[in-house]
RNA sequence: GCGGAUGUGGCGGAACUGGUAGACGCACUGGAUUUAGGUUCCAGCGCCGAGAGGCGUGGAGGUUCGAGUCCUCUCAUCCGCACCA
């Protein structure tokens, strides 16, 4: 009996299935049901890694699943080039991005291909590829024409060190990561695109993706944030100053509130605080104290807050007489609402922040049900639930949702502001201020302002000839390449440098993949054909930026004429990352798996150096399970694990053990299990002889086996289907072991019969999860074409049946018994046997049967007391 | 700060709609094979208890004949937050 060898097997049917190119994608219409899978494409960073082959060989189980299925699969693979790795390698190692991505690109390419993916390379692509950049720069041409794209001022993270603009992942705690010097918040004038023109068609685009899970739904209805408000205007008790006679408008989503309000408060960089910064050197210096620190959300939010006293002062809108302080603080975002607010501090966690620290009034207008007027106040924690309005005068006694509708009316009736609906949802900010990343196709002419570069002039080419020698965007500093003539006087005038956000290359490459080498930005009858995406499969860490700003682009698309469709993915699956246990030595220092031995003394898990080490048996202190990372160096190189085990025993671990939407831990012996597992199901195949022999329906051996047979169809098929590959991958163990307790040795006519008939079926079933083997068990079973072109076994019902179901008694709740019945054995007929049952009698000794609850083919309950 | 999730044996997890909690794998224990290690095969394996039995799905309550699953509160951990991809 040989053993199976993955080092051999695998490539030959790596290159049998390349051979026949299989994998090709059928012209649009052949006649065949099309099913588009799409896996999130990689960004090349240098080397496949754990995640990549986790959310890859989940695309292809569903791939090969359809294709076995009858559907004609479209299953395509590129890159997403563009990006900031490639210039930071080309600052540290003086490598050219281009050349650094290309070479990735190669690298990545061989182990994706190593990994037996079921993949139509004929279709691929980089977004770094002028091919592919020229085609979305005619888009954006055609976006700027409309409306879509447009400039305005935006803030970037500045450093003042480098003169440069960081990401948000450049700034370390308010710093930058190459200089340290304190980031500040600079204006910039960039380009933007209007997904706010589409938020309300976003939201109600999300009631049609049932195919979507409900967290990323929520999550970016959640991020779009409509919200049903007031806006009103507070105007000035005295003199107003220059610009503001119609007073401060302020946006609230708590009308109901009003009269609890205790200050207005202005966004640092809402026109009125500039406009007293200019004046008053106090007020200029506070602006700027907010200004330091970067502009992440999560950083301005989480930061102390600040507030500033204008001395100003504005009427209350509905209460004559009372006037309010107007504030200037930190935590007012000056893109949402109307970057100035009213802040009622007894009922907005924020607001009571703020006037604890500043001590002004907190005046509750929202009592909860069992609260006394008299009694209620607010201490540390703003009160948000339900009430009912008192302090308010026209308002008391009302609900709160009826005392919104009061105010908005009053206010309305009064000219003093409107309902108004805003979101959180910001338009699109795309500016970059790098090399790496598609130019932006404009050109600034002093005559004739910005002006979109004719599309017979498209692409817009990144020069080669850049340097990396110090911070900043190369292109702004090329002696050539900026300089060109107005295309539309023809006089001198500039590119734009500014190059496109990464998000726009990957918010369109799911459909230039249908025709990737079209004319058009996007082939129309190809993208009509194939469109939408049937599942798109990746990490839940897109659950909102790129998977929004996907469906904004396939909308505008869609009214450019270029798509037919308004939702790209009509089914997506979130994943779940890889995780590894880390390891530390005595010094505190990480240590790679790869050096570890983990061994178990005193029933206690521990690990030490492993033996081929210098410091062999040193011992290692385990630490936590996280996320495969270079810092942590907790990372397992895939190709030592394809050298070591194979590239389906990899496929098979990761699909296995844990739920595919969450993380799955990687072990050495999980990885193992799995290799044991190919072994096993090979051994069953080795010894295969064929036979002639007829199904035997006395057979009860055989019966049994068959019964597994066609009842692990079923269940691998729901299992895949409902991408629970886990439960699906454990069917297939306990498939083979119900197989391995029927061997062929000594077998009865029948039960040869019956495992020819399970070896095929299995071969069939392993075949989306470990591809190699299951070509080789099929070529091994004599069948002469490929497993890949094999249709997916059918389950007969009548063999998978059961047709005694054991049923547990309860009594009082409590399991007693447990009794044998016909399949389908109607209620009453249960409840006599279960009655009557001699372990269950005594058990009812001294009582008296109040109830007897039965549940067909489930459980019996008996209620007795 | 805001938003989203997760919590079940020693470990990863199973239990599709409220109906036998712990499938399957890993680890571990015992046995067989083997010169030995490894491999392979067989058996055992939630906790307490000698046993009968009792207790068990982060914690506390509740609904129900019946709760891992539904409801309320609570604790812990993880992820996203607009220039990482």
């Amino acid at each position: 009996m040989a053993r199976y060898n993955p080092k051999e097997t695998e490539p030959k049917w790596r290159a049998a299935w390349a051979e026949a190119d299989v994998f090709r994608t059928a012209d649009i219409g052949d006649g065949r049901p099309k099913y588009y899978v799409l896996e999130m494409f990689p960004y090349p960073s240098g080397r496949i890694h754990m995640g990549h082959v986790r959310n890859y060989a989940m695309g292809d189980v569903v791939a090969r699943f359809k294709r076995a299925r009858g559907f004609s699969v479209l299953h395509p693979m590129g890159w997403d080039a563009f990006g900031m790795p490639a210039e930071n390698a080309a600052m540290e190692r003086g490598v050219h991005p281009a050349s650094w991505t290309w070479d990735n690109i190669a690298a990545m390419r061989g182990q994706l291909q190593q990994l037996g993916l079921s993949i139509d390379w004929s279709r691929e692509f980089a977004t770094c590829d002028p091919a592919y950049y020229a085609k979305q720069q005619a888009w954006f041409i055609d976006l700027m024409q409309r409306g879509l794209a447009y400039r305005k001022e935006g803030v970037v993270n500045w450093d003042p060190v480098d003169n440069t603009v960081l990401a948000n992942e450049q700034v370390i705690d308010g710093r930058g990561w190459r200089s340290g010097a304190v980031v500040e918040k600079k204006k910039l004038t960039q380009w933007f695109l209007r997904i706010t023109d589409y938020a309300d068609d976003l939201i109600e685009g999300l009631k049609t993706l049932d195919r979507w899970p409900d967290k990323v739904r929520t999550m970016q209805e959640n991020w779009i944030g409509r919200s049903k408000g007031l806006r009103l205007s507070f105007l000035f008790d005295g003199a107003a100053p220059v610009g503001f006679h119609e007073g401060i408008e302020v946006y609230t989503t708590r009308p109901d509130t009003l009269f609890g309000a205790a200050f207005v408060g202005v966004a640092p960089d809402h026109p009125l605080a500039e406009q007293l910064a200019a004046a008053n050197p106090q007020v200029a210096e506070f602006v700027a104290k907010c200004r330091a620190g970067g502009t992440s959300e999560a950083e301005i939010e989480g930061a102390e807050k600040l507030g500033y006293d204008t001395g100003l002062r504005v009427a209350h809108p509905l209460e004559p007489g009372l006037t309010l302080p107007v504030w200037i603080a930190n935590f007012i975002l000056m893109d949402y609402g109307t970057g100035a607010i009213f802040g009622c501090p007894a009922h907005d966690q924020r607001d009571l922040d703020f006037a604890r620290k500043y001590d002004l009034p907190v005046r509750p207008v929202v009592l909860p049900s069992g609260e006394e007027a008299a009694s209620f106040a607010v201490g540390k924690e703003a009160y948000v639930g339900p009430g009912k309005i008192f302090n308010s005068q026209f308002l008391d006694g009302l609900e709160i949702e009826a005392a919104k509708a009061a105010v908005v009316e009053r206010v309305e009736a009064a000219g003093q502001g409107e309902g108004a609906t805003v979101y959180r949802l910001r338009d699109w900010g795309v500016s970059r201020q790098r090399y790496w990343g598609c130019p932006i196709p404009v050109v600034y002419c002093e005559e004739c302002g910005p002006q979109p570069v004719p599309k017979a002039d498209l692409p817009v080419k990144l020069p080669d000839d850049v340097t990396f020698d110090r911070p900043g965007n190369p292109l702004l500093r090329h002696p050539t390449w900026r300089h060109v003539a107005c295309p539309g006087c023809g006089g001198k005038a500039e590119r734009e440098t500014d190059t496109l956000d990464t998000f726009v290359d990957s918010s369109w490459y799911f459909a230039r993949f249908t025709d990737p080498t079209a004319d058009a930005p996007i082939d129309k009858a190809s993208a009509d054909h194939w469109m939408p995406v049937d599942q798109y499969i990746g990490g839940v860490e897109h659950a909102v930026l790129h998977l929004l700003y996907a469906r904004f682009i396939t909308r505008a698309l869609k009214d450019e004429g270029l798509l037919s469709v308004a939702e790209p993915f009509a089914g997506l699956f979130t994943q779940g990352m890889v995780t590894h246990e880390t390891y530390k030595d005595p010094d505190g220092l990480w240590v790679e798996p790869a050096d570890v031995e983990l061994y178990t003394e005193a029933g206690e898990r521990k690990a030490r150096r492993a033996p081929h080490h210098g410091n062999a048996g040193e011992p290692l202190t385990i630490g936590d399970i996280e996320k495969m990372s270079k810092s942590k160096k907790n990372v397992v190189a895939p190709e030592d694990i394809f050298q070591a085990y194979g590239v389906d025993a990899a496929r098979l671990f990761v699909m296995s053990d844990s739920p595919p939407e969450r993380d799955v831990q990687w072990t050495a012996s999980g990885v193992e299990g799995a290799g044991r597992f190919v072994n096993r199901v090979w051994a069953e195949f080795d010894g295969f002889e064929s036979v002639s022999a007829e199904h035997d329906a006395d057979d009860a051996a055989a019966a049994a086996l068959r019964k597994a047979a066609h009842q692990a169809i079923g269940a691998v098929t729901d299992s895949i289907e409902g991408f629970r590959f886990n439960s699906g991958v454990a069917k297939l163990y306990e498939f083979l072991n119900v197989l391995k307790a029927s061997p062929a040795e000594g077998a009865s006519d029948g039960l040869k019969a019956a495992r020819a008939e399970a070896l095929h079926i299995l071969t069939r079933l392993i075949a989306p999860f470990t591809p190699h083997l299951a070509e080789e068990c099929w070529a091994r079973l004599g069948e002469t074409g490929l497993v890949v072109d094999a249709p997916w076994p059918v389950a007969d019902a009548a063999l998978a049946a059961d047709d005694s179901r054991t049923l547990p008694v309860q009594i009082n709740g409590k399991r007693r018994a447990e009794i044998v019945v016909a399949a389908g054995t109607a209620e009453a007929e249960v409840e006599k046997i279960a009655l009557a049952d001699s372990t269950v009698a005594p058990h009812l000794a001294g009582l008296t049967v109040r109830k007897v609850i039965v549940v067909k083919d489930r459980i019996v309950n008996i209620v007795a007391a």
